[in-house]
RNA sequence: GGGCCUGUAGCCUAGCCUGGAUAGGGCGCCAGCCUUCUAUAUGAGAAAGCAAUUCUCUGAAGGCAGCUGGAUACCGUGGGUUCGAAUCCCUCCUGGCCCGCCA
């Protein structure tokens, strides 16, 4: 049982509330001066303040508290602080990495990315696996049994467009970069004549049908391009340290979802209209209504959404199935988690939209047939070019290879934090120039606090025997002690909700407590008994630093 | 017209689910911590005087993935609920996204 629950049981049996109440109301004060627990006396009678003190006289303390205080309205509970230390301190040297792991036991299934094969990906795409990587890592931290998938759109008019482009001003070349980029070229080349000849949308539709009557010229083609781009983002998500277990092909699924089209027709939940198409009345849901299948038999959109999700329910039988996918198309996994519950998919409540905001440029949105677009590939290597010359300047003798290996993952880190540490909801300005400074709440920093820890370490050479923890009693020493006890729920927080900017807040408060510790007490001492001490606590912040940052996909180097 | 999201210092952001003590961070700004330089007729002072040397002040530059201190907030607006509202409810306003037989 934790310090919480003891002091819950300490005030129910000292007076009439129940424990839910009680367990709502106790909360952790705003700051350390007024204890590690807080009780507001509300609740308690007319004058607050007089309920406090009958309390206070009311309850006897026992071993693990060292002391309790009115102030106010408020009961203030103070742990006895060896006591608190060596249970935190000896915790996490036992648990290691595995210290703030949950039990959770669920299957999820986590969607993101969702590339188009015509161009590279762009920095929204590096928002979305950012964040589709982290919230992966929480909930396998959690205990889930996460499993990663993809959704590759290689099909579709946007697709013919490169492939018309190619043909005609190609010329049977291989690529001489990285195959997307190669490929991307020929869309935005594709746009930018169609604007002078319209016939060229003509010949892109009349690709679309050779693709569709499964012209094998057409698709010798295509297959040859996608192969390309694909091999390209391999490289990219290799680059940025992520994997999934199984890619679904949009080409492979879209026309199955007619089945459900169908049957949703049959058991009168769907609607056919004059022209035989047919339509989802969500009128009465506060929707518009949505075509789920053309006149003409052919799928749109949602059909293979339909289709997928309930494929994929077959292929793993999950729990929850989670769609990191843009704000822009929330309506569209409201109406289709609506079509599902209407079908009666058993899946149907299970499913969660995953939204993010837009991510802009100071110019404005990003549009890729203008071309205004940053690509995935082209800020990482902005960003670590940067960051492999402030490694220089620091190191004037390191290996070239080595800068570059530092370089990489400062700018990695870098990034990632950037795209994680606010909420998840909101729109972000993304400035190449001015967002991504080394400096304050970044990831670098991160990063920095935990190798200067290492660094401590391994200049403070002594033996660890028995620890006396009573002697950790300064207020930046407890301060620390205190953050590093709530690591577990800020990881069960974080799951709960999806949401790693909790995490990416609560290391850049573990890092500033951290580095407030290290310049008022000095680790390396003459006391041995204090340096033995201040070592395991240093040790244990370095645990939790790299715990931290492990479940956001992002590495903790133990120099930098 | 309808739906969803958003509004917190000059800028960015946490807190809102689950109401509670002084609204927490960061950038930028100001003042320090650190390093170097300068004073060979052209800075000043101290170590009794001179020389050497050292130190202090003044000045300049640099560095800064770190630390200390400081200034900066009608929590969009108006109302309601409550002993208590950034947080819950309602009005209005701002910005964004969506409302296609595109994906």
């Amino acid at each position: 049982m934790d310090f919480k629950q003891k002091i819950i049981e300490l005030i129910k049996k000292n007076t009439k509330l129940k424990t839910d109440e009680i367990s709502n109301l106790l909360s952790v004060p705003p700051n350390p001066d007024l204890g590690d627990f807080a009780f507001p006396c509300f609740k308690l009678g007319k004058n607050p303040v007089e309920s406090a003190n009958k309390l206070k006289d009311k309850i006897k303390i026992p071993d693990f508290l060292e002391k309790i205080e009115t102030k106010g309205p408020y009961l203030n509970f103070y742990l006895d602080k060896a006591n608190f230390t060596e249970k935190i301190l000896t915790n996490i040297q036992k648990e290691t990495k595995n210290y703030g792991k949950g039990r959770e036991k669920k299957k999820i299934l986590v969607e993101y990315c969702g590339p188009n094969t015509n161009k590279p990906l762009h920095l929204g795409h590096v928002r979305n696996m950012a964040l589709g990587n982290a919230v992966v890592r929480i909930l396998e931290f959690q205990g889930n049994k996460v499993i990663p998938v993809n959704i590759i759109n290689d099909r579709g008019i946007h697709i013919c467009q490169s492939m018309v482009a190619y043909q005609k001003w190609g010329k049977k070349q291989k690529p001489n970069k990285k195959g997307d980029h190669f490929v991307g070229d020929y869309y935005v080349l594709f746009s930018k004549k169609s604007k002078e000849d319209p016939n060229l949308d003509l010949e892109a539709k009349s690709l679309l049908l050779k693709w569709e009557e499964e012209d094998p010229e057409t698709h010798k083609l295509w297959r040859k391009m996608n192969t390309w781009v694909l091999q390209g983002f391999q490289e990219t998500y290799d680059r940025f340290g992520i994997a999934f277990e199984k890619e679904y092909f949009e080409s492979e699924i879209y026309k199955q979802g007619k089945e459900v089209a169908f049957e949703g027709l049959k058991k009168g939940v769907f609607e056919k209209n004059d022209d035989k198409s047919i339509t989802a009345p969500l009128e009465k849901f506060g929707m518009t209504n949505k075509v789920v299948l053309r006149g003409d038999g052919t799928s749109v959109y949602i059909t293979q959404d339909m289709f997928l999700a309930q494929q994929r329910y077959e292929d793993y039988k999950f729990d929850k199935l989670l769609y990191v996918v843009a704000s822009e198309q929330s309506m569209h996994f409201k109406q289709l988690f609506k079509i599902l519950e209407l079908l009666k998919r058993k899946f149907a409540k299970n499913l969660h939209h995953l939204s993010y905001g837009m991510v802009h440029l100071p110019t404005g949105r990003m549009k890729s047939r203008e071309g205004t677009v940053v690509d995935a590939d082209d800020i990482m290597d902005e960003i670590s070019e940067l960051a492999q010359k402030e490694v220089e300047k620091r190191y004037k003798n390191l290996s070239k290879k080595e800068r570059k290996r530092r370089g990489e993952f400062i700018s990695l880190a870098a990034i990632k934090f950037f795209m994680l540490r606010s909420d998840a909801s909101k729109d972000m300005v993304f400035d190449p120039k001015a967002s991504l400074s080394f400096e304050g709440e970044t990831g670098p920093y991160i990063q920095y606090t935990h190798a200067r820890a290492n660094s401590i370490l391994k200049k403070a050479d002594v033996k660890i025997t028995k620890v006396n923890y009573n002697l950790l009693q300064e207020p930046k020493e407890q301060a620390l002690i205190s953050l590093l006890s709530k690591f577990p729920t800020k990881v069960e927080e974080t799951a709960r909700h999806y949401k790693p900017h909790i995490i990416c807040r609560y290391l850049l408060d573990l890092a500033q407590a951290f580095n407030e510790f290290y310049h008022a007490c000095h680790v390396i001492s003459e006391d041995k008994k204090l340096m033995e001490a201040r070592v395991v606590l240093v040790a244990a912040t370095k645990q939790v630093l790299a715990n931290g940052l492990k479940v956001l996909g992002i590495h903790a180097p133990e120099e930098m």
